[in-house]
DNA sequence: ACTCTCCGTGAAACCGCTTTCAGGCATTGT
DNA sequence: ACAATGCCTGAAAGCGGTTTCACGGAGAGT
């Protein structure tokens, strides 16, 4: 494999110009630029991306830290990083915590031994406090993803959760439903806690009363909301609307009920949360919130590049603003 | 950041000693190791990932290039190489290809710039001949996924679609369905020829002839079933059950059955191929045939770990064998 | 007691690139 | 015509590890 000194020798100029023609850092002449050029061609050249990093402490490469690669939920944020991080030309390295605080504060030091320019991170199971620490001591810029951590705001991206909420429930009373139950998420996930907030906040501005009978958690996974619906129509307590914490939990709603011979929408209408895949080939397709995931880890892409001076310092959305999409489970009570 | 040499002054050795007790390669002396340990954990040493690389020129990272990064098909894929590279302490860095012959060849050299130690590629349109090329030539260990390219074959991890749809469609026959339509796949894909050949296969053995008429391209996408499907339906062939190419095709030829006020599986049965998270999803829930994409990025993994030494000759499977999940789309004619 | 191994250790040479520094040459100003 | 100003260029010093090589001392063999 050519080095810069094959290159050089055969362009006969110095390692340093060749370095320059490289990087275009200065001007060089005509001439040994495209005697350069040539030799490069004529080698077959690749700078060798190690020495490279060594010399300049840069590695051209962002990490990513996320719970699942490649999932229905977070692999679109992956996706997201990684198109505005590839036209940049820099390379992405990926890790992933499964939800798991030991496994997240392993491969954070995983990747951060590793060199990266930046980290973005996008983790369930650390704390806010060592996610502040992190993103303040770790020594490289940090961005947080999906979370909304007060003391760093200013490095997070993340969907306003309590105005997705209240946006889903607003949108059954829209359509007369008065009695709406709700699926919640997993409590100790700030989510859960903020779409549950929103969905009392709907209720309130209409003068209904939060009650707790209306209300079972699901856990955010399949399972646990066929469960939740099951207990809710045990309780009899006269709901003709559900929304759920998010599709996965309504997909299992929605599996309940059409075992209990409920029809959806005629008979219970149902929104969920997040619009991954799965909600538009439900039967009925789920009307649900859009969580605009690639989006959300394009910015924070962005995010991290503006903190390397990479990129200009363009206004970079951090607070995405959750938005409802109609399908075919909704309907008047 | 403190380097390997203030972690040798501190412990009042050489530099080359500090490496030893680091990689363990030399014994060193139990005094010695141990004030060198306490060195390190003072000083919160971490070796620098770029030198190390570029003295011992392996990057202790591997490389993978797949069509789309957390799409529901590869997703998986590139899940199942993580969790087998990740348990081995390497890095996983990745890059998408889009199905398109230059980015997939640009990502190729991206990649290769970047010096992993092995690369693994799931790629959709460059060509076999090139792949060959890739694998013989690039001067580092490729490992070819989700494609069967007889020359390089010990280089292959792939599903035997043939025998999948053989597999389908025999299926179908033996629920006692006699004229059974096929909404074959992208038809530049070997996998969509194969699962068309196995389809025929299947018919040929029960001495059935194969017909034009109850062909139809999908393009292995739902809008292209959904398209397929209805020409089906036009065509008036008299079919009593389909074999969709993927998925993604029968969701959407589901649709235009639903649509058209046919019945699944009571009018027409359906099956389709790869066992996605929608199939389960789907109401009512598609049988098919699943293509264990984990599994096989973790065979592809292997195969790349072995090719560089760093994992015992294990035996590796490389041709999948495709195994059918009965769900709700099929009943007898 | 003397030589022969063998083992642990440090000095120093790389790995391949970037970047500083100083010098040479061609321009420009007067 | 001469000094001053720039612009290009090459030599060389890093960047932070690994690895070769030679050496000193301890243990073994005779």
């Amino acid at each position: 494999m050519p080095t810069i000194r094959d290159v050089s020798q055969l362009a006969k100029v110095s390692q340093a110009t060749v370095s320059r023609v490289l990087n275009g850092t200065v001007p060089v002449s005509p001439i040994k630029r495209a005697a350069v050029l040539e030799a490069i061609a004529q080698l077959g050249y690749q700078p060798n991306a190690f020495a490279r990093s060594l010399a300049t402490n840069r590695s051209r490469a962002i990490g990513a830290l996320v719970s699942e690669l490649s999932s229905a939920v977070y692999g679109d944020i992956v996706r997201g990083i990684e198109a505005v991080v590839e036209a940049r030309g820099l390379h992405m390295v990926v890790s992933s915590g499964h939800a798991r605080s030991d496994l997240e504060r392993r491969s954070f030091a995983f990747l951060k031994e590793r060199r990266t320019d930046a980290l973005i991170v996008q983790v369930d199971a650390t704390s806010e406090g060592e996610l502040a620490t992190w993103v303040r001591q770790s020594g490289l810029p940090v961005v947080v993803v999906g979370r909304h951590i007060p003391a760093i705001a200013e490095r997070c991206v993340y969907l306003d959760n309590v105005a997705g909420g209240a946006l889903a429930t607003r949108h059954l009373l829209e359509r007369g439903h008065r009695r709406i139950a709700h699926i919640a998420g997993l409590m100790r996930i700030t989510d859960a806690r903020d779409r549950l907030t929103g969905y009392r906040q709907a209720l309130a501005e209409n003068d209904l009363p939060f009650e707790d009978v209306l209300v079972a958690e699901g856990g955010f996974v399949e399972d646990g909301g066929y469960r939740a619906m099951l207990q809710l129509l045990e309780r009899d307590a006269g709901f003709t609307a559900v929304f759920a914490a998010n599709d996965q939990s309504a997909a299992g709603a929605l599996k309940a009920l059409r075992e209990t011979g409920l029809r959806v929408p005629d008979d219970i209408s149902l929104v969920g949360f997040d619009d991954l895949l799965i909600a538009h080939y439900l039967f009925p397709a789920l009307t649900t919130v859009i969580q605009p995931f690639a989006e959300m880890g394009q910015a924070a892409a962005w995010l991290a590049l503006t903190a390397l001076g990479i990129d200009d310092d363009k206004e970079v959305t951090r607070r995405f603003d959750p938005v409802l999409v109609e399908r075919d489970s909704v309907a008047a009570p």
